[in-house]
DNA sequence: GCAAAAGTGTTCCAGATACACCCATGT
DNA sequence: ACATGGGTGTATCTGGAACACTTTTGC
C-alpha cells in the first residue's frame, strides 16, 4: 500500500488503474465480427483479448481508447464512443483495474489490422462465433452487441460500416445481418428513402447476370451522432 | 511521479485517483429535485456538488456511489445505475480523477437526507434553479437529466419515484413533471392501463370536494429495469 | 346547487407490416 | 430464353394524439 503524500489535497490511498478496452465492429463475410488481440503479455498470455490499455496520466479517455487501438491494431481515425465502465474488484488478477468501454464502427475492408505492441496477433472474429476471451471481456461485448442492435434504428449508425458508396441491397444487408433476421425489401427500400439521408449517386453497379443497381451514398457523410 | 513497482504484472505509471458521483432524483413540491451537498473540505469548499468520493480499492463501483451516498447525506437503499464515465484530464484540481456517474430516484417522503461526513450541508435544488456548482457537475447533472427523460418510456420508472400506492393523477403528475408537458388524462390512463403494470388496491382517496380516486400499485413492485 | 377533480370513447393520422410481380442484364 | 438479383404499390394494422362531457364528492 502506498503511503499518504503530503501533495495538497491529494487522495491518500491507493489508486486503482485506470484502462480503456475497445470493442470495433465491422462487417466481413456476411457476419458482424470484432477485432481481437492475441496477448502477447502476462497475464493471460496468448489468450485472446480485447484491444486496450492503461490510461496515460493526461489523455482523455477516448484519447486513450483510440491510441490504444492505434498501438494494437495499427488502426486509427475511428470513431469511439463510451459504452460502459467495468469495475468488479476481481476482474483483473494484476491489481484493481477499472475499463472504460468504448465501441465503434468501421468498414472491414479500408482496414488492415497488424500486430503491434502488446499483440502478437491481431484479428476480426464472428461475433457469434468468439473465442474464449481474457479477463471479463465476454461481458463486455455482449454489452457492446446489445448496444450496437438498439443503435441502428438510427439509420445512419448502418453507413459507418458500409463503404462511402452503396447499393441498398448492400444496405439492407448490414441491416439483416446486425438483426439478424431478413427484412422485407420493398418495406426497406421505402423506409431508407423516406428518411432522407440518401442521395443517388447517378452511378450504377453490376455485379453479374442481372439488372444492375443504383449507387447512393450517405447525404451527410459526416453526421456524427452523438447517443450518450 | 511514482517509482515503477516490483509487483509482478503491475502497471507502473501513476495512476488516476477514481470516484463515483450520484445524482439522485426526485419530486419534491411539483418540481424535479436533484440532491446536492455542499463541500465541507477543500478544493471547492463551501461549493454545491454531487455527493460522491474516492473508491475503495476492493469495492465495487456501484457500491462506491452508494456508499458515498450513505456517507455524506445519510441516504441508502436506493438503487443506482451507471450513467457516464467522465474523465476529461483538467476536471479536478487535486491530481486526475476519473468519476463513474451513477444515478437514482427515490420519492423525497422517506428520505431524510442529513449532512456528514465530508458535507457541511444537504439540499434538495429544483434541476430548473441550480446553483454554481463544482467541477463539471453541471455537465453530468445535465446528462443524467437527458437519461431520465429518455428512461421514462419505460413507465416502471416512474413508479420509484413515488409511494407505492398512489392515483393516476399523481402518477400523471410525475411524468408532466419530468417531460416538462401537460399530457392528455384520457390518452395517460389509456396507456398506463393498457400496460398492465397497475392493479387497484380497491381502496380509494378522498382529498376535497370532489370525487375520491381510486388507488392503485405497481403489479410488480420489485421490478429492476437494467438498461446499461 | 356549485365547485372541483375523477373518470370515460371515438376519431384521426403516421409509421410499420404483409404481400407478389415485372425489369434489366449476362450467359 | 432463362436465370438472377433490382426495383416497385397497395391494403392493413397499430400506437399515439386530439378532443368534451358526465360522475362523485364536500361544502
Amino acid at each position: 500500500m502506498r503511503k499518504p503524500q503530503p501533495f495538497p489535497y491529494r487522495y491518500a490511498y491507493p489508486h486503482p488503474a485506470v484502462t480503456t478496452d475497445v470493442i470495433l465492429f465491422t462487417i466481413k463475410d456476411a457476419q458482424l465480427q470484432i477485432l481481437l488481440i492475441r496477448r502477447a503479455q502476462p497475464p493471460m498470455q496468448g489468450s485472446w483479448a480485447l484491444p486496450g490499455g492503461f490510461l496515460n496520466i493526461d489523455e482523455s479517455l477516448e484519447d486513450c481508447a483510440n491510441r490504444e487501438l492505434q498501438e494494437e491494431t495499427g488502426i486509427s481515425g475511428v470513431h469511439l464512443e463510451q459504452l460502459y465502465t467495468f469495475g468488479r474488484p476481481d476482474r483483473d488478477p494484476r491489481e484493481r483495474v477499472i475499463s472504460v468501454a468504448h465501441y465503434g464502427l468501421a468498414p472491414s475492408d479500408k482496414l488492415s489490422p497488424t500486430p503491434a505492441s502488446d499483440a502478437q496477433d491481431v484479428n476480426w472474429h464472428p461475433i457469434n462465433d468468439l473465442p474464449e476471451l481474457a479477463f471479463d471481456h465476454a461481458d463486455i461485448v455482449n454489452l457492446a452487441h446489445r448496444r450496437l442492435v438498439k443503435k441502428l434504428d438510427d439509420a445512419s449508425t448502418a453507413f459507418q460500416l458500409i463503404h462511402p458508396e452503396f447499393t441498398l441491397s448492400e444496405l439492407q444487408a448490414v441491416f439483416e445481418i446486425i438483426l439478424n433476421k431478413r427484412l422485407d425489401k420493398r418495406n426497406f427500400r421505402r423506409r431508407m428513402l423516406d428518411m432522407e439521408l440518401l442521395e443517388e449517386t447517378g452511378k450504377s453497379f453490376s455485379n453479374g447476370n442481372h439488372r444492375p443497381a443504383k449507387i447512393y451514398r450517405s447525404k451527410n457523410p459526416e453526421r456524427v451522432v452523438i447517443l450518450k
